[in-house]
DNA sequence: GAAAGTACTTTCCTATAGGGAACTACCTTA
DNA sequence: TAAGGTAGTTCCCTATAGGAAAGTACTTTC
């Protein structure tokens, strides 16, 4: 007879770790959470916006990540109708719910850091 | 002359976007939640335990990942002088500091679920 | 009519992630 | 001495991620 897992086999358990692998899934790759993070500071953005505000991503990575926030109703998409048209980017109120979930991520990894100059005298 | 960045060009925002990806490559990869997640629940473990603990890993993913971990001092790796040599994970004081993250993405994960339950009557 | 700005898409390429299966090595029990 | 448990490592493979560069299409400005 096969030992079996005892401590993730509850329920809660496995719940909780479907929910992080949605949480990630979403969120997955290099971009998303620049992506998010600029439009909650920024408010609404064009697409050459958000290329200059976001320091190394391409036109393709851009533009692929934004139809994947925009399909999963984190990011909103308006088509203004002006003379060059131009494209409004916004994080939806539901966005918006990610940014605790942010803050947590940015403060672990400011305490890392600094707890890394610390011990090693790095940096 | 070129446009720049705004938004993301203040000291502050820079530290954010840094501290986020550095949390996010420690912390990259289908599996490291889990093994930290399962860590914390579980207290000490052995890599078989580990093993069975988490659905679908194999031998090789596991032992590069908790080699990972322990590399970033969030994971404890201690070799026990038993009859056949065991090896005991536990989480360090420094990984247990996940939790709030951890907990946050879960969090997250769970209300996502129920309100893509709400809005298409789907799973 | 050429340049430059809007917003992308497409193609081609490489690097990394991750899985399966077999193998090592050592010890205990039947 | 064969089976089964400990803890991994190694090799081979595929799929995906992501980057660079060029192309599309349309408009305004010089």
């Amino acid at each position: 007879m096969k030992k079996k897992s005892v401590i993730n086999d509850t329920p809660v358990c496995q719940i909780r770790m479907q929910a992080i692998s949605d949480t990630m899934s979403i969120l997955s790759g290099k971009w998303k959470f620049h992506i998010i993070g600029t439009l909650i500071e920024g408010n609404k953005l064009g697409f050459m916006d958000l290329l200059r505000e976001i320091d190394g991503i391409g036109t393709k990575m851009l533009s692929k990540e934004l139809q994947d926030l925009e399909m999963n109703q984190l990011v909103n998409r308006k088509v203004m109708d002006t003379k060059p048209i131009t494209v409004e980017y916004s994080i939806t109120e539901y966005g918006a719910t990610l940014a605790p979930v942010i803050n947590e991520i940015a403060k672990w990894g400011i305490e890392y850091r600094k707890s890394i100059f610390e011990a090693d005298g790095e940096q």
